[in-house]
DNA sequence: TAAATATACTACCTGAAAGTAGCATTTAGG
DNA sequence: CCTAAATGCTACTTTCAGGTAGTATATTTA
């Protein structure tokens, strides 16, 4: 019940990439700041950026900056570039035919929960995890 | 965001045995009945069992059935017994460092949908699961 | 124009979850 | 006592997330 490494990895990188609007931060210094391994986090940003999440600049001195605004960036469009979000709609307990109508035991005490976490995805942008006055760790 | 497929499965076999109290149900009858692997299942229900959960009899006309009081049996024994609990305390970002007082960008949002989940856990019995008229899919 | 520094691409390695298979062991019951 | 039917144990296989490494390519700048 968790994300994905990765998933984690990209919202930190996106995150601090908004905290810093207009600077190109390379994959090195991304690293350093974040602690995520160097290479890895190389491949992880160019798959963002083929995404259309994040603007690349190749070549000395390049690197990368948020693509957009920081409130038209969704937490969600993070998620589902890396893992994907079919999750969100799967029955807890794996029943291929689970659903409202013919719900397994958990269904309803789940989707409860669920929901809640899809609109924190959803509704939740880069700008908004900005404003509160939160120390990254 | 989910459980692992091996806990799906385990939560699964006791819901059913759950619904079946006072009877001993061999591997194979829950395979077909759950459309669990056999084999797989035969491991999973072996370390339920270690782990106390359910009862077990060998030879013919053995099998599986719950240990205690379907009330006093409750989710997250299950899935501690299968993937740990560790998710529950961990940052959602993955940060080492990450806690109330010194939270990461996400932390506020995901905690309070995390202790919902933990609450689902620690507070639903299979016996809670038997009392909705609901169908298993 | 050449060196330095960055991303992009490709191949490979590792560990764990999920699944498969065979044989040993236990028990009921004719 | 023997056989059928069940669990228990052990080993192997497959797949994929996560991670490492080397080289190609692009861009700045001295």
């Amino acid at each position: 019940m968790r994300f994905q490494k990765t998933t984690e990895y990209a919202i930190r990188a996106m995150v601090y990439l908004a905290k810093h609007p207009g600077q190109r931060l390379s994959t090195r210094s991304l690293h350093e700041s974040l602690d995520i391994p160097y290479k890895y986090l190389g491949r992880l940003m160019s798959r963002l950026a083929e995404a259309g999440l994040v603007s690349v600049e190749h070549g000395k001195h390049g690197g990368y900056q948020i693509s957009e605004n920081r409130d038209s960036i969704y937490l969600y469009q993070i998620a589902e570039e890396v893992e994907g979000l079919e999750d969100y709609e799967r029955c807890i307990l794996g029943f291929p035919d689970c659903s409202d109508e013919h719900p397994c035991a958990l269904h309803d005490r789940w989707v409860a929960h669920r929901e809640n976490i899809k609109a924190m995805l959803y509704e939740t942008t880069l700008a908004d995890l900005e404003e509160e006055p939160t120390k990254q760790p």
